[in-house]
RNA sequence: GGGCGCUUAGCUCAGUUGGUUAGAGCAGCUGACUUACAUUCAGCAGGUCGGGGGUUCGAGUCCCUCAGCGCCCA
């Protein structure tokens, strides 16, 4: 611990402000290093903490600031208590946000198919038409549009009081980052956790590219059954279904009913006719088809939906895909292998008006076909049901057939559900989210993205004589030269010359998706593959929001298990939403988004921190800025009582905690061991806000009471034994309530410990009970101290509903109560009689509990 | 459809393994310029703890059930 400076070196200020602490300590700090992470120190002396960092392209939002705080409690205790911290921050820029920023920001677009130009530089303000530019242009782009976004964040959080080292910043789309990342999935290739298939992939038509599992959301839309009659291909009757998507129709490969559904028991394993096509399916069971859906049977199609694809999976059919990469119709071949039908000029001709659509243009059109046809059984009938988006996208996804890299997740389900057993989460319940998760996993996860800013597969595929690409026996980029980038670079035993051609090679086209590089943060900010990585990892602890269990807590787990074989971090922290001042999720749309920043400014970061800090996890919270004004009071009143302590032990030495010897001041120093102990406690538990809450109402009880009682003891004969007493118990409290006030508050809290001590607050030791030698809470703690300040408010109240002065004189008080009282009162009586103003005071035992109070002169009331 | 969480004073929330008369802050009201702080201090008032049922000597707390809100998964 710092010791308190000599007393000629103690310094308070006559008049001292919260305004412009922040500007001051925030270059100290930087400049003194408070929060340098000791890279020497052993993993057990080391506390780490993975922050998933935010994505610099999107808006600055208020949650950002809410959950980092909460994280930050735990980061300032954990130093306190002497772990080097590591807690660095880093900013997740590659993918979609990034690239959707770039495009509305310069009005550009990119076009693969260009070249690279040296001289491009975008115009300052976006114009009328789209520019297309290359992607290596589009990438600078990127790069330069995220360094200057970086710097608004991080000065941020620089200004809220993170304490994060600097120096560890680091960047998901840096050459280090990317570097790993390929190498993370050169590791699951070599290791065969990596495949890439053709397989229906879920695709957004609009953004051209596959989207994850993760990524879905159903969105509640309106759509139309229509009824579709099915001969039997016996010729002998027929069969209805109902579907919302009769344009797909033409890719029919079956129809599924319920096994156990009575009205169809007859006709599985019959055949039966597509209308209008004429293709001859079979009629199968499944467990998932929903007899209260519709007619109770359903049409297979490759590929409507992903329970499409569980059928086609789980029932080997056939595969007839129709939807383009675009969203339109394919050229379907009937007649050809695997499109059989019973007559070929009647399909295709059905099929002609369908070819080259997209999807809703070929609905309008097969429904006016089917309707002609007779096949459409009534009109169409008006629905609303659950469709699949992309969760940025804006029309529904469709599913296609294209060849993507998957990490295998499934075959690791139950890994995966140990490993979420195995991680301590706070609290405790959002583990069901993660298990939830788990458990609905329907496919592997797909990595593959067709974008453009993102880190690149490190592989390439040889392409044969016969100008057929090998996608079987990918060229690996040598470890040593990563990052790599396939479409620039050449795989060694190549020459650039041989790109693309027959006996050449062919880079990887795609990116990864984020999660891709994202899931290794503890590998990227801990680099990986040197001594720190050891010194660090598994992290302690993992502080995120609800909204990226499945996504990025989720794929973190799957790498660190797959990697590494362990769990990335011991604990989640996951915190609650912040909602806006009416109780309502803030978004975008409905725009009530509330950025921190002008409230940092107005309420000043000690404030707007004791607001996040009052958030339990996983407890929502409506921005309250009455709240932070409230930490504002607090703030300020930590400054003032600071002020007014130090100046009580001005021009003598501090007295240490064995000159405690006043019966009160040695029950009142229990209480605070008391809250020392329960504040540790919760503490390691997580519960920082329980700390705030108890130190906080303790505070304001050694303020208006404890303080009060004493002030003139503490100004009396230097030398006596009280006075010494009463010194060295403020100033242990003071000491003690600056300490555990400093993980949320760390500006005022630092200004007023650097007022008697060299060093910082911030890498003080947190206070334990070994600093109040022998004096220890007990069943009889408080016995003293809690009785006198009962007394002492009976006194208050008296003179409040008399309307006098707190100041006012007591002729004469009585107390009466049990033996403890009376024992309290004595052992407080020079107090009780300073504090109150009191000239005579009795205390007596007595059955009833009561105070009696007679003031000098009552007021005609 | 399955699951999780929440519902306590006008507002925002505490309330630990069941245990005196359910707490705090804010807002409200009444007072006091009290030499650290009026960015203060003292005091007052305000609740059948969402509804119903049960276990128990005793339930805000445990169990069942219903309702509303929010979220997760399918």
């Amino acid at each position: 611990m710092t010791k308190p400076s000599a007393p000629e070196s103690r310094s308070v200020p006559e008049k001292p402000s919260i305004d412009g602490i922040e500007e001051h300590w925030l270059v100290r700090w930087d400049e003194s290093g408070v929060y340098t992470f000791d890279r020497s120190a052993p993993r057990e002396s080391v506390f780490s903490i993975d922050t998933p960092p935010p994505t610099v392209s999107g808006s600055l939002h208020i949650g950002h600031v809410y959950g980092y705080t909460q994280a930050d409690t735990i980061a300032r205790f954990q130093r306190m208590l002497g772990k080097s911290v590591f807690q660095p921050m880093g900013w997740d820029d590659n993918g979609l946000p990034t690239e959707r920023r770039v495009q509305n920001y310069f009005g550009v677009r990119c076009d693969p198919s260009l070249p690279y130009d040296p001289d491009f530089s975008p115009p300052t303000t976006p114009g009328k038409e789209t520019i297309s530019i290359s992607r290596r242009n589009f990438v600078e782009l990127c790069h330069q549009l995220t360094a200057t976004d970086e710097l608004i964040f991080k000065e941020l959080w620089q200004k809220l009081g993170l304490s994060i080292d600097w120096s560890l910043e680091y960047a998901t789309i840096s050459d280090h980052a990317q570097a790993v990342s390929q190498l993370g999935f050169l590791h699951l290739l070599e290791r065969g956790e990596v495949y890439s298939s053709v397989a229906p992939t879920l695709w957004d038509v609009d953004f051209r590219s596959a989207v994850s599992q993760a990524e879905l959301e159903d969105r509640e839309r309106p759509g139309e059954y229509h009824r579709l009659r099915f001969a039997y291909a016996s010729g002998d009757g027929s069969v209805d279904i109902e579907t919302t998507r009769p344009e797909l129709l033409p890719s029919c490969v079956a129809l599924v009913a319920h096994p156990d559904d009575e009205r169809y028991q007859d006709l599985i394993g019959e055949k039966v006719l597509t209308p209008l096509f004429g293709v001859e399916v079979p009629v199968l069971a499944h467990e998932l088809a929903d007899p209260e859906k519709g007619s109770g049977i359903a049409m297979i199609c490759t590929f409507g939906d992903t329970t499409d694809v569980t059928w086609w999976r789980e029932l080997s059919l056939p595969t007839r895909a129709l939807i383009g990469r675009d969203g339109r119709m394919l050229p379907a071949n009937f007649g050809e292998e695997g499109w059989p039908c019973r007559d070929v000029a009647v399909a295709q001709s059905a099929y002609a008006d369908l070819e080259g659509k997209s999807v809703s243009q070929a609905r309008t059109a097969i429904v006016a076909e089917l309707k002609e046809s007779g096949a459409l059984i009534g009109e169409p009938r008006a629905i609303t049901h659950p469709v699949k988006f992309y969760e940025k996208g804006d029309r529904p996804l469709e599913i296609v057939t294209s060849r993507q890299w998957f990490v295998r997740t499934l075959e690791h389900r139950k890994e995966l559900l140990e490993r979420g057993e195995e991680l301590v989460w706070h609290p405790d319940f959002m583990k069901h989210r993660y298990r939830s998760w788990v458990e609905g996993l329907n496919s592997d996860w797909n990595i593959s993205r067709q974008r453009y800013f993102g880190v690149p597969f490190p592989v390439w595929y040889p392409v044969g004589n016969d100008g057929e690409i090998n996608f079987d026996a990918p060229i690996v980029a040598d470890v040593a030269r990563l990052p790599v980038d396939p479409s620039s670079e050449v795989p060694s035993g190549y020459k650039e010359e041989q790109r693309n051609l027959p006996g050449g090679f062919v880079g990887d086209p795609d990116v990864m998706d984020t999660w891709a590089t994202s899931s290794l943060t503890p590998q990227i900010a801990g680099q990986w593959g040197t001594p720190l990585f050891d010194h660090i990892f598994p992290m302690d602890l993992r502080p995120q929001g609800p909204e990226i269990i499945r996504t990025w807590l989720f794929s973190t787990i799957v790498r660190s298990h797959l990697e590494h074989g362990v769990l990335p971090w011991s604990n989640a922290q996951i915190s609650g939403w912040v909602l806006d001042p009416d109780r309502k999720k803030m978004s975008k749309s409905v725009g009530n988004v509330v950025t921190p920043m002008p409230l940092i400014v107005q309420h000043g970061a000690d404030a707007v921190r004791y607001w996040a800090s009052g958030g339990r996890p996983g407890t929502d919270t409506a921005i309250d800025e009455g709240q932070m004004k409230i930490g504002r009071r607090l703030a300020i009143k930590i400054l003032n009582v600071s002020k007014f302590t130090l100046g009580r032990l001005e021009g003598s030495d501090i007295p240490g905690v064995e000159h405690i010897t006043s019966p009160i001041d040695l029950d009142f120093v229990g209480l605070l061991a008391q809250l020392v102990r329960e504040s540790t406690i919760s503490f390691e538990g997580y519960d920082y806000a329980r700390v705030l809450e108890k130190s906080e109402s303790f505070f304001w009880s050694f303020c208006d009471d404890y303080v009060e009682l004493v002030k003139i003891r503490a100004y009396a004969d230097e030398n006596a034994a009280s006075t010494k007493s009463a010194r060295a118990t403020l100033a242990l409290a003071l000491s003690v309530l600056q300490r555990l006030f400093a993980p949320f508050m760390p500006f005022v809290t630092e200004e007023v410990w650097r007022w008697w001590h060299d060093g910082s607050v911030h890498n003080a030791a947190w206070p334990s009970a070994k600093e109040f030698g022998s004096i220890t809470d007990s069943e009889n703690t408080g016995a003293i101290f809690l009785p006198t300040c009962d007394v002492l408010a009976q006194i208050r109240r008296a003179k409040t509903e008399n309307k006098v002065s707190q100041r006012a004189e007591v002729i004469r008080c009585v107390v009466v109560g049990d033996q403890q009282r009376v024992n309290a009162v004595e052992a407080a009586r020079d107090d009780l009689i300073a504090a109150g103003s009191i000239e005579v005071l009795e205390a007596r035992v007595a059955d009833e509990e009561n105070v009696s109070v007679e003031l000098r002169s009552t007021p005609t009331a």
